[in-house]
DNA sequence: CTTTAATTTCTGTATTTACTGAAATAACGA
DNA sequence: TCGTTATTTCAGTAAATACAGAAATTAAAG
């Protein structure tokens, strides 16, 4: 598989960002070299075009795979299993959005969760308290918008960003369609 | 300073979670620490603390206020500097989610653009041409919508949040209401 | 200006993470 | 079932990152 220098450039970058991402440098060249395909391709060939191990190649789509980004599928005729990724952006927006939340805000929820359980908490002084149920309130509201999100349709949510700050002006005021408007809420 | 059972298990935890948020162990550890804190506090004190070396939490308190997470203060009569963290959880949101926007987001939207504008792009296959101006589109208008959030005073992100998916009656149907409220726009 | 305190920079070491190549396992075809 | 091909696991190596301690720098006090 031969890459133009587009391709190269973008599966280069894709790579060095992965490592901001959470994810190391072969996991993001492999995400976007599949990304790019015209149709699914073998590990084989990831090998080749990637240079890697056919060993690192198999643990990082697995990790891929995890993650939901790519799956497995089959050509007929072929024995070789082949790899597809998601291709719309908003289904890839919604899974990494998902796994990083699982991955970076469950784990301190959970723990603000049983911290504010702990009978010992309420020895704390004031104000350890309110900054301990300030990041519990605050992750609280987060996640469970995250999730919520995820629920839109991807047009509406490009309305919703398109509206930008906006939006405000359907929230705060207090206008007659404003309250015509809350009122359905 | 003698920090208490629920304090050190809030302050590993948030070294912990560091490295999934892109700083190591040290810098998540020095964040909470300064986040709990009742008054500002120097070096030294995090160094005992904590049990790291000087030369560490000099360096991690330099990330801490690259982030513009913490800021030196000083204390009448001290010649030592004090450290203090943003104590509000707002804007530590917004200083983070302005923090990541500029190292995951930025890199990737400067490429996409230039890619889009290099002659050799006409060149490529319709799907890549495609599948590269997605990834355009889709950080434009994210990054975007990022920078008007943060415009946004805390009460209205709140309301917003906690309207979760409703939301989506304010934009999407076709009711006297929503026009008139869509018609502000 | 000199001494002392405070902070930063630098160099080497330790720890962690990523990766390769070989060996083991699994899947399939004949 | 046996041989072949595909995939995964594992053990060792390489690379990257985090950290400590020493040395150098800066800043304040006398």
């Amino acid at each position: 598989m031969h890459l133009t220098p587009i391709a190269e450039k973008f599966v280069l970058h894709w790579g060095e960002m992965g490592s901001r991402w959470g994810v190391n440098r072969t996991v993001g060249q492999i995400h976007a070299l599949l990304y790019l395909a015209e149709q699914p391709i073998h590990a084989d060939e990831i090998c080749e075009t990637l240079s890697i191990a056919r060993s690192n190649v198999s643990t990082s789509l697995k990790e891929l795979m995890d993650w939901g980004l790519v799956r497995v599928v089959h050509v007929m005729g072929e024995r070789r299993d082949h790899f597809e990724a998601l291709h719309d952006i908003w289904d890839i927006f919604r899974v990494i959005a998902q796994g990083r939340r699982r991955r970076e805000i469950d784990p301190t929820l959970t723990l603000m969760r049983s911290t504010l359980m702990d009978p010992a908490f309420s020895k704390e002084s004031a104000t350890t308290r309110a900054r301990i149920q300030q990041v519990h309130d605050f992750l609280d509201v987060s996640s469970t918008w995250v999730d919520e999100m995820q629920r839109l349709d991807p047009a509406t949510l490009m309305k919703i960003m398109k509206l930008g700050s906006r939006i405000q002006r359907l929230l705060g005021g207090s206008s007659a369609s404003e309250k015509a408007a809350a009122a359905k809420l």
